[in-house]
DNA sequence: CAAATAGTGTCTTTCAGACAATATTGT
DNA sequence: ACAATATTGTCTGAAAGACACTATTTG
């Protein structure tokens, strides 16, 4: 094709990883290690090799950056950025994706070189993050609060087995507001294939004991949970 | 940055662009002019410059390879399509885009080198396209389907001035089905700021004479216009 | 018992969808 | 008058949201 006439361009997969450590809705971000931004803190992730597909850089990147052993339980394309001038230095058109982990029993972790650690979504919104990654992030919470509605991806915040409370409390976190919990209770249950009981109860704290729930079969819900 | 280590990429911009014409949802395609694929029939696009953005290139490649000369209405990314063996040759990243038209007055036109041409969308969604183009067709297809919902898009397809009947064709074509004349009419005037009446009437064809709507400042519906 | 959380019941409003009825034109 | 399209009206059922109420645990 036209190698000559078209100087190829660097491309680069990056991820937006949510999870919910604390309380708190969080993401994952890396310490730079290199310039430019030497030291800032940023989304992972890095060059697409030849051979590879986008979305398995995007894997990739997270374990080679982080410690995060876990792959995540959701992990899809956002959308792509291309400014001319969004890296300093290169030509660069980095492939954003959106990924969704249960909080994990270790915490941070921090085998490799680079530094990984989870902060406050609202901290980071707020920041002013190299590169666009202030734009990504962005995008990436809207997609997740969008996707929330529509289909199941909240269940990917959760451990294998949870209760409608938990569930609940992602869906506050995520969209920064307080649900109605018998009402939410109720709109869970009737979409069809949410969630399916596995008959334990109990759990953990105070007050009445509650059911233990897994994730259904359903990829969309019907009828959708409205902001 | 690691310009060595990491060859780089070619990226081009491919776009699905949706029109309505001679009653049916159209896609415009144009002929290959050299391998691979020679002669067949694919979507619009080509290799994004060095110092120019994504959606620019994509509008560029419309202009160059087809006499488009009015932009489209609608442009937004769709997704960006990596698998390595995508491109029989070499390793090209493609970053789709879904844009949207209304029915241009001069019908194909064709003054370039490059053939292009109006195409039903059934019958280019049957056919094996090259590349990964029959899944970018799809997802751009889908993409539009969605977005009518719960964003005003189906204006983007309608002239300036447009009548609530050509409005419902427009969701009966890409929805690929019919819908209540009388329960759309109220759902799309109850919807803040979809559309607003001009004031004028009347039109063509038989029947009573309809009320004449240009499109209103909303971006999404409340409520949504379901499926 | 008080506080906390889980879960159920009730009521009002909104909206989707089916379908009937009316309005106004061309043939 | 008839066919076609626009527009309005009516009814039923689903679901959202507010909120009261019951159930069951811990402290």
């Amino acid at each position: 094709m036209a190698e000559a006439k078209y100087p190829s361009i660097y491309v680069t997969a990056d991820i937006v990883l949510l999870t919910i450590r604390d309380d708190q809705l969080q993401v994952l971000m890396v310490e730079r290690g290199r310039e430019p931004f030497l030291g800032r803190l940023a989304l992972p992730g890095g060059f697409v090799k030849p051979n590879e597909d986008l979305r398995e850089a995007a894997l990739r990147e997270l374990l080679e950056e982080t410690s995060v052993r876990i792959k995540p339980k959701h992990l899809e394309q956002l959308a792509t950025y291309g400014a001319p001038d969004r890296d300093p230095r290169d030509r660069i058109v980095s492939v954003a994706h959106l990924g969704v982990l249960a909080s994990l029993p270790e915490p941070t972790a921090g085998t490799d070189a680079a530094e990984a650690s989870w902060h406050s979504v609202t901290e980071m919104i707020k920041k002013r993050l190299p590169f666009d990654h202030s734009a990504i992030l962005k995008d990436g919470l809207e997609r997740a609060r969008a996707k929330l509605e529509y289909s199941t991806l909240a269940t990917a915040f959760c451990p294998t087995n949870f209760t409608i409370g938990e569930l609940r409390r992602v869906y506050e976190l995520v969209w920064g507001k307080e649900l109605d919990p018998g009402n939410f209770h109720r709109k869970v249950l009737g979409s069809e294939g949410f969630i399916v009981p596995t008959g334990k109860e109990r759990q953990s704290g105070r007050g009445r004991p509650s059911a233990i729930y897994r994730k259904g079969p359903a990829k969309t819900l019907h009828p959708p949970i409205l902001r």
